[in-house]
DNA sequence: GTTATAATCACCCTTTAGGGTGATACTTTT
DNA sequence: AAAAGTATCACCCTAAAGGGTGATTATAAC
């Protein structure tokens, strides 16, 4: 019945460290076990530690040395079973997005109580993942950039075209030069010319390479 | 100074109408001013009180005639300056992509505390958007199949082989036949085999649909 | 033990795509 | 007025893609 949540914790801020530590030690279900200033330390600790098995690991974004994000790929190679979650002040989207990608669990800012830490840490114990609310701010609005198929989509590419743009938007729709000429009412050597240098623009050599800059988002 | 959040709210199911009408009507600082049970009856008082314009409108998902899903994108034309908070209970994450792709503000379970629902209202006022921690989870799963280039990924698709979907991969970096006989040890006509089944299982007749289907996650 | 599916390969053919070069007309910027 | 950029079109050529049919082998399912 009484087993805890094993919590570990990489931080280098001392203040939020014994803060964060002081307040889960109130807790009944959750223990802190270790706490490191660095993922170096960590990963030294684990090699020394090799029982070393935290259910659940605090990890900062903003570390000297490694930073908690580059360092999460390597921590979940040493730990498979630890869901990390990431704490951090700076609610960048770029960062979130790579944590999110590299198998971080959840996402929680300093800013937010240390009673939504603790919750956080809860909800990813039991499966689940959390975000705060500023945090899912920014996830919304990657979303909505990057996910809308249509009009949500207003944001015109400053690389290409206006012209070159709707060219590519039917390319991605599947449709042959004849297609897209027929659409356009232009010729298909037209439409050949815009495409030559849209690759060109965009250093790529066939439809593929453009859709998947195009559907990546990777165009704005 | 004492501006009240306007909300209204379309929902179905009286009780939820009415437990979530009677605890806002505690709040001070929200204010409940019109509920509908259907996105039409919404529509229809829009078009009768064309000074209504509320801050925020909870919208059920899960509504007889249109849904609230087919509703946003209508409601938010004619009320483009409200945002939109989705309520629901089905959760599932194609449901919620969608709402976060038509311009929905904000994605709150039903079966959270009504006080989550009163936080969420207050959030997105303030210009933020909020996620129920469970649908967070969904989103983050969402994300971290979408949107993660390498290892990440390891659910393979239902529809496609294995070697199907290793040859689609190629396909979506844009290398030619050649080169994935080449990198896989078969022959080319072994790759045009594969990609003409993909195509078939896929409804698709060319490279440029089915890498818009791997890339836009249509395939799972 | 037959049926079904997946993976492999081959040959037929047509359509589509891509790269190079060059030209005209219009607009914007300098 | 000259230069730069955009959109339009043409002709050269080769490479790549796509659709159809048919076949073999191994493995999984019934």
């Amino acid at each position: 019945m009484s087993n805890k949540i094993i919590v570990g914790m990489v931080e280098d801020n001392k203040v939020i460290r014994e803060n964060v530590a002081k307040y889960i030690g109130f807790s009944e279900d959750v223990e802190m076990t270790h706490q490191a200033g660095s993922v170096e330390s960590l990963l030294e600790y684990i090699d020394v530690h090799q029982d070393y098995k935290p259910h659940i690991l605090l990890l900062d974004i903003g570390l000297p040395g490694m930073s908690g994000l580059e360092g999460i790929s390597i921590i979940k190679s040493k730990l498979p079973d630890t869901d990390i979650v990431m704490l951090t002040t700076f609610e960048e989207e770029e960062k979130i997005l790579n944590a999110l990608c590299s198998g971080a669990s959840a996402y929680i800012s300093k800013k937010t109580s240390l009673k939504s830490i603790l919750d956080g840490i809860r909800i990813v114990y039991n499966g689940g993942s959390y975000m705060s609310p500023e945090i899912a701010r920014e996830i919304f609005s990657y979303l909505v950039r990057s996910n809308s198929p249509q009009e949500v989509v207003n944001q015109k590419s400053t690389v290409l075209t206006d012209r070159q743009n709707e060219i590519l938007e039917k390319l991605v729709e599947g449709k042959p030069y004849r297609k897209i000429a027929e659409d356009l009412f232009i010729s298909v050597e037209t439409v050949r010319t815009h495409i030559k240098k849209i690759y060109k623009t965009l250093h790529v050599n066939n439809k593929a390479e453009a859709i998947s800059m195009y559907l990546k988002g990777e165009l704005k």
